[in-house]
Formats: C-alpha cells, structure tokens, sequence
DNA sequence: CACGATTATATCGTGCGCGATGCAAATTTA
DNA sequence: TAAATTTGCATCGCGCACGATATAATCGTG
C-alpha cells in the first residue's frame, strides 16, 4: 500500500459526490431552461408546491441555505414573476414568499421530470434499490454534516 | 399515491446529492483553510500531487471541468505561489501546469483528510460496504452523465 | 419600561461553474 | 501551399454559495 494511496482521485468519495452533483444540474437544465428555471430556483419551488406561503428562513431551513444565498436568488425569481413577496404584517421581520399562478402553473409541466431523468440514471449495473440505499446513505449524511455545522455555531458562545 | 408524489423534496434523489456536495465542501473547508486553499484548487493538487506538470486540458478531462472554470482557478494558484504555468515550446496553445515546491509540500500536510473525514462520515448506520456501494453508483452516473453531454456535442454537428 | 440580546432579512465581496464568445496556434483539406 | 477547420486556452457575464457585516424588528430581563 502506497503512502499517499488515500490521495488518489480515484479512491476519493468526495470527488465523485461534486461531480454527480455538478452533472445533474447539468442534466436538468434542457426541461429547467424551457421555464427558465436555475436548479436552486426549481428546489425553491418544489418547497412552495408542497405548501404555498413560507418565509424565507422556511424555505431556507427546508433546503439547506442561508438567507445570504436565497434572498437574492428569490428576488430574481420575484422579478421572473415565478413568485411574489410581501413583508409580514404581525412580524416586519419577516418576508413571505408566495407563488404566483405562473410559478404554480409549472408544477403540471415539472410533474415528469424526476421519473424521466431517473430512468436515465438506471441500468443493469444500478438497481432502484441501490438508489435508496444511496439516499439512505446520504439522508444520513446530511443529518452529521448539517449538525456539525450547528454544533460549531453553539459552540462559539 | 398522490399525483405529485415524484416532486415531493423529501423524495428527490437529486436533492440530497446536492447537498451533501455542498456540506462536503464546508466540511473541507477547516482543513483547506490552514493552506490557503478552496476545494476545486485542492482537486488540482490532487491530480497534480499524482503526476506533476499536466496541461490545463488533461486537468479538466480528469476532474470533468472546462478550461472556462480552470484557467481562473489556476490563475488564482499561480497567484498564492502554488503552481506555475507555461506555455509549451513545441505546442504554443498548450499551458504546462507544474507543481511549487509549496503546492508540493501540501501533499504532506493532506495525507491525514480523507481518513479523517471519512471517520466522521462513518457510523452504525453507514459502513464501509455502504460508502463503496454508493461509489459504485456515482462512477456509474458520472459515466453515463458524462457520456451524454459529449452525446449532444456530436449529435450538433 | 428600558436596553441589551436575538432574530429575520438583506448586502457585499470572493470564488466557483458554465454558456457564449474570442483568438491564436496547429491541423486538415482542397 | 492557401484556405478552412479544429484545438487549447482565455475572457465575459450571470447565477449561485457563503463568510462577514449591516439593519431593522422583536424578545427577554431586570
């Protein structure tokens, strides 16, 4: 066993979950284009079909992403008229962000998408159970590395 | 089943992918920060760190990333002294991208990463069987992923 | 009730990713 | 060999991510 063996590209398991990560979005952008949709403005969205009208911090909780990142970005999608938002009246703090008939609309023609693109993604080699372990796997991930992050918040104090 | 079941977050495969990338990034970041060094320029090194002196080109083909996204990133190494590039005498387009003896001495600095990363992503839950299984999956993806962009590169023609 | 702490959102700067485009060197073709 | 094409790298513009910071509004505590 080399020294430096740990180094190589090739047994790196980061590396592949930024390149998988970088493809897909890739692979979403020709049905994302046609709505003139990003990939985060399109996981936007799926948060507000589940449930219309949510703060930005919701939203950002939901997704993983501080107001840093999504305020612009939902302002951009504001000015796509995918969404609309308004100041909340009981807490001037907080901005909800509400679809509008257009951005409602797309969830008809997104309705394909998830089905489609995993059908590409499945094959001999890569069975549906595989996909779910996959996801149990890193589910489980995201629940250390989301903590970690809050731990080191807490921490600070 | 509910008819919009597929576009629910919790049961998107994609999702997860991207943020466990993302969290995989911040979790880098405390160990790249004592070298001066984001994640995308710690994946040159380690192509570098494995055989010195590779043209932007070959870069990109290994790490999947075009010479849009590389030459600044590289620009930026060059800058803070860890790499040098120069233009090949037998081939004037060619830029050679060779090691200093800074960006070299960071091999040392590296080794104890990915162990130490892959200690925290490892638990009861998710063994070493399972992290490979999940490799096998993204390499496959990243093959057919891949495979497909160069698809519709030929198919323009 | 006052005032310090917390919370929600926004702004700024930097570094990716990447589509589109530019340009010069090399290669192919006529 | 001249002209057309391809190749390798770079630049530009835009949209994320995200650390740092700012600014209100609200809350908690004395």
């Amino acid at each position: 066993m080399e020294k430096y063996e740990d180094l190589k590209l090739e047994n790196q398991i980061c590396f592949p979950l930024y390149s998988v990560s970088r493809l897909i979005t890739r692979a979403y952008k020709p049905y994302l284009d046609t709505m003139g949709l990003t990939y985060p403005q399109y996981l936007v969205l799926l948060v507000l079909w589940e449930k219309d009208a949510q703060t930005v911090n919701e939203i950002g909780k939901k997704l993983l992403l501080n107001t840093n990142t999504l305020s612009p970005l939902i302002q951009r999608m504001q000015k796509n008229d995918l969404v609309v938002r308004t100041r909340s009246s009981e807490d001037e703090r907080t901005v909800m962000v509400s679809l509008t008939s257009k951005g409602l609309s797309f969830k008809e023609e997104a309705k394909s998408i998830p089905e489609d693109l995993l059908g590409k993604l499945l094959h001999e080699d890569v069975e549906v159970t595989d996909v779910l372990l996959l996801k149990k796997t890193l589910d489980s991930w995201i629940e250390i590395l989301n903590n970690e992050k809050e731990m080191n918040i807490n921490s600070k104090k």
